[in-house]
DNA sequence: ATGAAAGCGCTAACAG
DNA sequence: CTGTTAGCGCTTTCAT
């Protein structure tokens, strides 16, 4: 009965392989050559021991960044962002390099701290989706970490979004196809917010592309559901009541259908950005401009592995495709 | 032009303000006495270098463990992982310990290398929904590292799960106490898995209690949400068809829902064991039982965290409880 | 083909 | 109150 012995190190299995430390090294990391029957030897003592190197002490000796990719995220309650941390893991895995999580709620002050401490992990890349405007990301990153903004945009740096204004304008294209004239937007707050504006720039764009209208009566506002249910039910009453909504993101969604559901109405059309999971279960079943997050987290991952691999160019934004999803009433 | 500089060390900071590079370190550390005018110099320096300790550096002469958790998840798409992840991050964010996040994809030749890598990082300890029994991760974690189990139990550590067959008990009695005398069981695939299990113990124990059979043929298995369409589809089409499905996942939901739908079928009940975001919206509302995912990874934490602190007792197993969601049919 | 010594950035253990 | 020395586990020189 041993207890909990300390880990071998190197050191250990350079004495019971009678070899040099640096011989376990070379074997280790396969470089240099090594007599064949000295490798097996090591190679053997390693199993037996149940060797395992020290990454951080690997990484300080060689000075470079350690094999981790920071992921700084608002929230993981939100499946988009669940979906885009998956993208991003599966990407990294392939150059052997980790994901480090964490979260900002949202918060500047969070997210600066959470950045603070991947960067004295010496993260290799960081990869942000911005609480506030970024600057200060730009500034904790200008030590040489190749840093990508994630669904929004930021300030000196890589960046990918959604094509949020696109997609809006094909969601609203679509409404307006099918003989609306009155399309009511149902927005995030704050109205500041960089996907909230691009989606309503969107279906302005549309409005005007068929010459309609785009009164502000029209635009509302909300964060949670229920305030979406609320602002949904107040564009209803307006003396010129839309019908039909967009709803730009899946809280205003959910409170639409909540407002159509409980209000019993169902000659109002609704259509929202991002897909839902049972979208297709829904009566009607609802059609939805489709976000690739788990692209998305992939895209910014390539982007910072080719700045790890020198690419000295400048910023660039890359935009991933929205996919309009359209689900027919049932027969 | 300085192009990206070596970053600052601690001893550039102790040259800089004229002291030894064990004062910087106590100054940073809060340990020991220091001089009220050392110390400012010291932050300013500091401060005006931007310099971060390096964590690595650090851990590596205390010969402590890293001040990183390491979770590994089967998928991130899913959101129940997701809110998972989340309940671990905030658990963990108040000790200073940051999360390293893995995915298996539920196989174990990958669950091994990610948790090989975790190990290798010197990870304070594992959280792992484990992909296969668990064997190998009991094994690796002998290390003296903290090792709990998540969502399904494992050999030799910790676990932390739902309260599966309870929470599955309670929602089919509901069905029963509605008056279902033949309730049809949709599980998850394959047959053998932990939560599979539990759940059709919970369905079948809330029948006995009621006195009614518990045929095999009410009970039937999917993976897929199209799957459990269709085997929504067959049971209903049984020449004794049950009046009210229990779908004891997700998918066993969407695959119901979509059956009932486009059948256009009103007349048969359901109930889902895992809450779906839409399920107040659907017509008519459905009815759950609620897990807690948040609540079940910061037990989790909760759990590593007292193992690292000492705790030595035997491995314990904790439930969360779920709750019964009842969403009556609207007005 | 192998090894000895030095050192990465930091802190423990002792001075003074 | 502050500094010196040594050394964590590993890799980089430079020898042999």
């Amino acid at each position: 009965m041993s207890g909990m012995e300390r880990r071998p190190t190197l050191h250990d299995v350079a004495r019971e392989a009678r070899v040099s430390a640096k011989t376990v090294s070379r074997v280790l990391n396969g470089e240099g050559p090594v007599a064949a029957a000295t490798r097996e030897r090591v190679l053997a003592v390693v199993a037996r021991l149940g060797f395992r190197p020290n990454l951080m002490a690997r990484s300080i000796r060689t000075g470079g960044p350690d094999s981790t990719v920071g992921l700084v995220l608002p929230e993981l309650g939100n499946p988009f962002f669940g979906a885009l941390a998956g993208g991003v893991e599966e990407a990294v895995r392939g150059r052997g390099l980790t994901v480090l999580l964490g979260c900002s709620g949202g918060d500047r002050a969070r997210e600066a701290e959470v950045v603070g401490a991947f960067l004295a992990r010496r993260t290799s890349a960081l990869l942000v989706v911005p609480a506030g405007g970024g600057e200060t990301l730009a500034a904790a990153a200008g030590a040489g970490v190749p840093l990508v903004y994630l669904d929004r945009p930021g300030p000196g740096a890589d960046c990918v979004v959604s094509s949020n204004r696109a997609g809006a304008r094909a969601g609203v294209a679509h409404l307006v196809a099918a003989g609306h004239r009155r399309i009511g937007f149902l927005g995030d707050l704050p109205a500041s917010m960089y996907t909230r504006r691009e989606r309503l720039a969107g279906w302005r764009e549309a409005l005007a592309a068929a010459g309609l209208p785009a009164p502000d009566a029209l635009v509302a506002g909300a964060r949670t559901a229920a305030a979406a249910e609320r602002a949904a039910l107040a564009l209803l009453a307006l003396p010129e009541p839309p019908t039909a909504l967009f709803a730009s993101n899946v809280n205003a969604a959910t409170g639409a259908l909540l407002a159509l559901g409980r209000s019993g109405r169902r000659d109002v059309a609704l259509l929202s950005f991002d897909d839902l999971p049972l979208a297709e279960v829904l009566e009607p079943p609802l059609s939805a401009v489709a976000q690739d997050p788990a692209l998305l987290g992939a895209t910014a991952a390539r982007l910072a592995l080719a700045r790890l691999d020198g690419d000295a160019t400048p910023p660039r934004t890359e935009t991933v495709a929205t996919r309009l999803v359209l689900r027919p009433a049932r027969p």
